[in-house]
DNA sequence: ATTAGCACTCCCAGCCTACGAGTGCTAACT
DNA sequence: AGTTAGCACTCGTAGGCTGGGAGTGCTAAT
């Protein structure tokens, strides 16, 4: 595939962008006539047809029906992606818009993800889906135990991605505030840089002789830690602008939409979905075009994604999904941005709070 | 209305439920046949067609085109819902998947939240929406500073409807824990049972005195406080369930499903519509019906909707929104019982919290 | 190698028709 | 007077037909 887009010659090059280009703002297939007006390519209707014809047999191209425009097929958005497509900036508007929203929300961390899934839905006018920081893998940077009343103890646990964890734990036997500090400090000094689920190991073997007084209390608190941390990962999908992916004309009959639509609505199948995204590292934008994608659903679709991190560590991501004529220059600028951003801010929480 | 409502002869009622009935299963205008065979009236289609036509002139039924049977108009329903509805309860399977997904979700306001948003919308087979419990007005259970490094502290706010909302503060001048501690008692003290937004005077005014080298730390936590119940009001919103939406044939064309989805999609007009909701007090399921609507966009649209609420006072509320040939008895049922679930499980933690 | 010309294909929109569902009316019946 | 059977009428929908337009592929000329 690669050694064909070496040979295939200039003028063959620049009527598949031209017709690629055409599609992704017209969305009607698009014919030779049309390329031939609109795309000063200086060759008649007739050798653009030839043209066409060959792109077509080679796979480049297809034909909804046999009098009508050319398509790009999956394989043509692919060499559009990979070999014709001309870098594109975000416009100014939007960048000083993402700023300025981002500027409002550094503060939370949830606010600041679902702030974002709705930029990017509005942006590139199509469903967009970001995953929250997990806390299951994050680094601990703080951990404390709140007394709210004689019966209950709050469990606070801040990670290094800016998330703050918490539950409400009951207790049996009265424990003094002073015991909760105690604990505390001792929690900290050992967990702090590990993860939730190294923790626990860790934690009940280590410190079970210095804390062997609360070993069923602390037994309870990673119980409700661990299942806090299982319900706070089924909840890190913010899905968006579903309403902009039904205004395409390639979604305008619901019985086409509903799959996707389904798929977005299972926070789970997202997950799945995106957990490739994440593998490939941060600063990697990953298009994923109609057929090259695993899940069924998402067959008639484009997917851009992008993975963000704090310190190199893979935290979340966020994607885009439309039709697979999608404006690839734009979103795949506009998700790398987001993505960026995302981490940015993230590594100033995470600076932030080590800064001690 | 009322008064028509008595003098109804008692088959004409009971040829409008059928009609109401048939309509919300099957979704066709229905014709006097239909109900001659399905509903054992004992009289014929002639007779049925003669009431079915005063029906007509009488405002409560409709003919969509002049030969296709009848449908209820928004009064037809209105009727319906005041005084023809048989009050249903849940089946047994739906009140048992309830509890034990209650059961599962105790421990998180927001989670339960946003399983009540889900499982509302999977019974009901319509979009749902539950608006969650407001930090602006909620009394204040317990507030906390926590250092997390030198220069952050984590401020800790924990309301009687079991949220706690929590903000990161950067602090100019290194602060000892045990100054953290004694402001934190004293706030505590002074505070606990007020709302934050009441807070902010009082503690200006009357502690100032007791905590005046902090003035302009506890300034700027209100001022972070107060930004923050901002934002998390803004997104007290979950909404789910939009593709059982489109699934209903009403919103097979996108062009009308679209005005709805875009009211869903804004948590500001949600909130706004579903303020009203509130103000009848504590179980009340309030049922608007199609141009009883204010909002525009919900004009085809039915809302049911209730308000739940701790120690008497309403903190959100609970609604489903669908075409108006809804199963109100079902629905009505449904959304009565989460709100009440709701509401039990915040007193729950209520007490919890507050029984030292 | 390129282009003009032309026949051909196919979709789409509009029109017509047959059909079925359901009504409203009238006249007969209880 | 209320109820029912019968029938003509209306109207939307589905299927078939047609003309126009867009676009192609092929051929022959440049």
């Amino acid at each position: 595939m690669r050694a064909m887009a070496e040979n295939m010659a200039d003028r063959k090059k620049a009527i598949l962008r031209a017709v690629t280009d055409d599609y992704i703002t017209t969305a009607e297939p698009v014919g030779s006539r049309t390329i031939a007006r609109k795309y000063g390519l200086g060759v008649s209707s007739a050798t653009i047809r030839n043209e066409m014809a060959d792109l077509e047999d080679e796979g480049y191209l297809e034909q909804p029906h046999a009098s009508a425009g050319r398509i790009p097929s999956d394989k043509g958005y692919r060499f559009y992606v990979d070999t014709l497509m001309t870098g594109r900036d975000l416009t100014g508007l939007a960048e000083k818009r993402i700023r300025a929203e981002y500027e409002r929300r550094r503060d939370e961390v949830r606010a600041l993800v679902r702030t974002t899934a709705r930029m990017l839905g509005e942006i590139s006018q199509c469903a967009s889906v970001v995953v929250g920081p997990a806390v299951r893998t994050a680094e601990i940077r703080h951990i404390q135990l709140v007394p709210l009343s004689s019966e209950t103890v709050l469990v606070l646990v801040v990670t290094n991605s800016g998330l703050v964890e918490h539950r409400v734990l009951s207790i049996e036997h009265t424990m003094h505030p002073s015991d909760l500090d105690r604990i505390s400090r001792i929690l900290n000094n050992r967990l702090r840089g590990s993860t939730l689920a190294q923790m626990r190991g860790a934690v009940l073997r280590e410190i079970q002789a210095e804390l062997s007084a609360y070993a069923t209390f602390l037994d309870q608190m990673f119980e409700l830690l661990l299942a806090a941390m299982h319900s706070s990962d089924e909840e890190r999908v913010y899905v968006d602008g579903l309403m902009q992916l039904l205004a395409q004309p390639e979604f305008k009959d619901v019985g086409r939409a509903r799959p996707v639509l389904e798929f977005l609505e299972s926070d789970d199948s997202v997950l799945r979905a995106l957990a490739a995204a994440g593998s490939r590292g941060l600063g990697a934008t990953v298009v994923t075009i109609g057929s090259e994608n695993v899940m069924d659903e998402l067959q008639s679709c484009s997917v851009v994604s992008a993975p963000y991190g704090v310190a190199g560590r893979v935290v979340g991501a966020v994607a885009v999904v439309g039709p697979t004529r999608l404006d690839y220059s734009m979103v795949t600028a506009l998700v790398g941005y987001m993505a960026e951003g995302l981490s940015e801010i993230l590594a100033r929480l995470d600076l932030c709070e080590s800064g001690e």
